[in-house]
RNA sequence: GGCGUUAUGGUGUAACUGGUUAACACGUCGCCCUCUCAAGGCGAAGAGUCCGGGUUCGAGCCCCGGUAACGCUACCA
């Protein structure tokens, strides 16, 4: 299958990447194309980039870069190269690039392989809206693209926004990528992708091959979502007359139910494993498992009863992993197995390393110490510490109905009005400034008094109606553990409620 | 709808360039150990490799045709 020879032998200097948006927390999907990225470098000995895209302005969270930083450090994935430790080809933050941008967007406009588009949003999307209904395929029109020279200098002069859009020709596009083979696509299936938003801001394709480019990235390891895009990069790679990459699209890690991961379905933040005790090493263990790539044990291995053909440290990744060997069905991301390997990875432990480990975790005086203001005035003995605040310490707590359910509501309404706490808290910054108004406004627009929206989540969040403050205990309990706890409660009264009444 | 990718027990993987009764791990169930629960030990159930054809002495591995799942189809990445 593969089409490249096997890692050990091959010295062949290579540049790869990994290019997370800093949209929220950081995703174990960044960290296992992370893991494979730098697996690839280390055993060829080349560098391992790490460049933040963040062009996004509507979805860009400022925190979630330095989440990012922390998070796969933390995993041990360390880069050569990146914004907090620079490098040749830098700056690694590409909202720090825009001019760079801007530049090569006018030089493939300037060779005739890009066009500016003053389409307004509301008018694509009326035609988009059209073809839809017609059972066409949305695409775009291609209005601007045939706009003399005179005229879009004329929309431009009178300060009409714009996009910048690449011209796809008649033809189509063959690349080979690594892991399958040759994949081709028809033009007639490929859009006049927008390069530059009338915000000056690129969009990935343009921004990621532009970057790719100058900064001498050899391979493309990425995500298997982007296949359907790599011929409008292809494309980009020739109007701009470079080299191309070479393209690895690895499977995509999913849920359950076979769908794309996502933090409905699963817990997908990094910080959210970090903080309920999961040890970096066995994530990175896990990941390494997800999409094979690791060569089965030696005869000898098994004789010398090595069954630890699943249990494998980072460095024994890098000696023997195998990324031409990786499988391409979509793994599922199977928290059972996650589980037991950390138990296996717990138990290897000297009891000084895991007093030490519960220490820098769920018992570090970071986290004890936020925790200690909250309860002091409530308790009559220190003794009364844990009866306080065992919910924070807690995996998981699941309120009964009678303390769920507020007095004069149907569950149904209440778990719907859950849900919308939920989505609203997603949406949220985690400071008290932030949490309280978006709360309180949700209550006030669904006419759910302060008092049963409050005391519902603190149902949920603590298991029971009396608690330390709700807004300062779910700040010191972190973002991540609470929308996870919330959405366990959801899934567990879900299922609770079609076992009721299954009968229909 | 269009395009693309993928397909081995419930889940993750294994099976040399096609070669004996498809292997391992997690999970499940049972037994042993044991003050409990884990851990540990022993054992069991569970796939005939998405389906249908073909090539071959022989196919999970090769060819053809289907099906299903997933992804993309944005001024998000």
């Amino acid at each position: 299958m593969s089409t490249v020879t096997a890692a050990t032998a091959s010295a062949a200097p290579v540049r790869v990447r990994i290019a997370p948006s800093p949209t929220g927390d950081p995703h174990v999907g960044t960290a296992y194309i992370g893991l494979i990225n730098f697996l690839y470098a280390r055993q060829r000995g080349g560098q391992f980039i790490l460049r933040i895209e963040d062009t996004d302005r509507t979805r860009f969270v400022p925190t979630s870069e330095q989440m990012i930083f922390d998070a796969l450090r933390w995993l041990g994935l360390t880069w050569d190269e990146g914004p907090d430790c620079g490098g040749p080809f830098g700056p690694y933050r590409q909202s720090e690039r825009t001019e760079i941008y801007r530049e090569h967007a006018q030089m493939l406009i300037d060779n005739g392989t890009a066009y500016r588009c003053f389409c307004t949003a509301e008018e694509l999307e009326a035609v988009r809206k059209q073809q839809t209904a017609a059972k066409l395929p949305p695409r775009y029109p291609g209005t601007c693209r045939h706009l003399s020279a005179a005229q879009s200098a004329e929309n431009l002069a009178a300060g009409k926004p714009f996009v910048v859009r690449m011209v796809v020709p008649a033809g189509s596009t063959t690349f080979r990528d690594e892991l399958r083979g040759d994949i081709t696509f028809e033009h007639s299936n490929v859009d006049d992708q927008v390069l530059l938003k009338s915000d000056g801001f690129p969009t990935y394709h343009l921004a990621n091959v532009v970057d790719d480019h100058l900064m001498q990235i050899t391979d493309v390891i990425r995500a298997e979502e982007w296949i359907s895009s790599t011929p409008k990069h292809v494309l980009l790679y020739q109007s701009f007359g470079w080299q191309a990459p070479r393209f690895w699209h690895m499977p995509l890690l999913r849920n359950i139910d076979k769908s794309k991961i996502s933090k409905r379905k699963n817990p997908v933040s990094l910080v959210y494993y970090r903080d309920s005790g999961f040890l970096p090493q066995a994530v990175i263990n896990f990941l390494g498992l997800m999409g094979g790539g690791m060569p089965s044990p030696t005869p000898i291995e098994i004789v010398n009863g090595a069954k630890e053909n699943e249990v494998f440290s980072l460095q024994q990744m890098i000696e023997r992993f195998e990324v031409p060997n990786i499988r391409l069905g979509g793994p599922v991301f199977d928290l059972t197995k996650l589980r037991w390997l950390n138990s296996e990875y717990i138990r290897a432990l000297s009891p000084e390393q895991f007093y030490a480990a519960l220490r820098e975790t769920v018992l570090s005086d970071r986290y004890l110490s936020q925790i200690a203001p909250l309860i002091q005035s409530r308790v009559d003995t220190l003794g009364q510490f844990g009866d306080l605040t065992s919910f924070l310490l807690r995996d998981d707590v699941m309120p009964p109905a009678e303390v769920w359910v507020p007095k004069k509501r149907t569950p149904e309404e209440t778990l719907l009005f859950a849900a919308e706490q939920l989505a609203v808290l997603e949406a949220t910054d985690w400071t008290l400034e932030a949490l309280e108004p978006a709360l309180k406004q949700l209550g006030e627009s669904r006419a759910w008094s302060v008092k049963e929206n409050f005391m519902l989540l603190r149902a949920i969040l603590t298991g029971s109606t009396m608690s330390p403050p709700l807004l300062e205990s779910m700040v010191v309990f972190g973002k991540a553990r609470t929308l996870d706890r919330m959405r366990r409660f959801l899934e567990t009264q879900k299922k609770l409620a079609a076992q009721n009444q299954p009968k229909k």
